[in-house]
DNA sequence: ACTAAATCTTAACTATTTCTTAACCAATAT
DNA sequence: ATATTGGTTAAGAAATAGTTAAGATTTAGT
């Protein structure tokens, strides 16, 4: 089930919206400020965001700044065409006016969860000088190929995937949960450490980069 | 009769391009949207897409790089000859600009199908020193004859469609399913062995290459 | 339709690769 | 200074791949 987080402070809105989202089959995550979202989003699993431009606190422009790759659905009674590219152009994925309509609300959300489940299967995720061929299982650095075994495929994706993100040790468990059966904490630190060694053979300059008490991520 | 998916969000030049492709007696899918296209191409058999290369959600250029086997010819409004080479390389197989003439689209479209079917009916599929010789049924490797099962022609097929990439065990058997009743993994793992005893007979170069935990690839 | 030959699947066994565990050392924070 | 976290290593456990042979199934010839 996907999880869409409501960020919203008129209460009436706030109520309507969920009780929609439910009724079709989400999960459904509430915050009434700008502040409240930050903090949800840093401690569970969101797969989208509805957001109202108009909040007290930080300001939902200051949000979507804010937020990276979570697709931002924004709510606004704002109805300039030029807001609405302004909005899209900050990071906001689409935009709804209020009054919205129940149907194009929830196709809306639907098209932005498939964007996002496709990019996922995108045939090569490059940053900087490593590719990732999905086609054909093989990372390749400085254009050298890197033989990866499934686990440490599964970990390259997903830094990949999140370029300059750090991923969090149990985030990354969760996301390779799917390749492996029992790996912990301790074991991922030995596959960094080997997809390392692999990445040393080819290459003095270092991509894998600790993030001290939290995870992982690619060097910036 | 060959099917084309015309993937276009404005109304008026998608039901221009239906009528002239309908006239011309293809059949035609619509797609409003990229993820719409995606949908269809999983569900459908499509030998050609037309494709606007500006949309909703997931814009053309993604779409270009997710799809592989089908001839797609682009339709956009850029005019630079920079925009041109670079979607060529991206993977589109042609580029129309609009406003488009009618003969021209016809005619390249004429000249993908083709394409296609040449490439598909193909009487050999070569890969390094390896010839499958679909007239004859038969393998040759370094000249050399092999005698292969339907089975075991099948694989080897599927591997010489796809080389340098990683077929998925799941995918193999799904790709080979037509030519089997039910063969499961294990099964498939006694064909590849059967085959590689087959070429072991005629010279000590390994052809396909194992991916651990994953399946298997010609070997480069 | 019957028989023989070829092919395919099943299943047990062996070989290989990968994964986890756990101990130890290094680096960092309080 | 000490506790916590990160990095390295090696060995044993677990998973996957490869081999083999026998029996089942399909195909082809008569």
């Amino acid at each position: 089930m996907e999880t869409i987080l409501v960020v919203e402070d008129d209460l009436d809105i706030h109520n309507l919206l969920k009780d929609v989202l439910e009724e079709a089959g989400y999960k459904v995550l509430n915050a009434y400020s700008g502040t409240e979202a930050l903090m949800i989003i840093e401690k569970q699993e969101v797969d989208l965001i509805l957001l109202d431009l108009m909040l007290p606190g930080l300001n939902g422009e200051e949000i979507i700044k804010r937020i990276k790759n979570i697709p931002i659905i924004v709510l606004s009674a704002k109805i300039s065409q030029e807001d609405k590219v302004n909005t899209l152009l900050e990071g906001a994925n689409d935009y709804i006016t209020k009054p919205f309509n129940k149907e194009e609300l929830l196709a809306r959300i639907k098209v932005q969860l498939r964007i996002r489940e496709y990019k996922n299967n995108v045939s090569e995720l490059k940053y900087k000088d490593m590719i990732l061929k999905q086609d054909e299982h093989t990372l390749f650095i400085e254009g050298k190929p890197i033989h990866l075994t499934k686990t440490e495929y599964a970990i390259v994706k997903q830094l990949l995937l999140n370029p300059k993100q750090v991923i969090a040790k149990s985030k990354m468990l969760d996301l390779i949960s799917e390749d492996t059966l029992d790996c912990d904490e301790n074991s991922l630190k030995v596959h960094i450490s080997n997809i390392r060694n692999k990445i040393k053979k080819i290459t003095n300059t270092e991509y894998i980069e600790s993030v001290w008490g939290i995870g992982f991520k690619l060097c910036e």
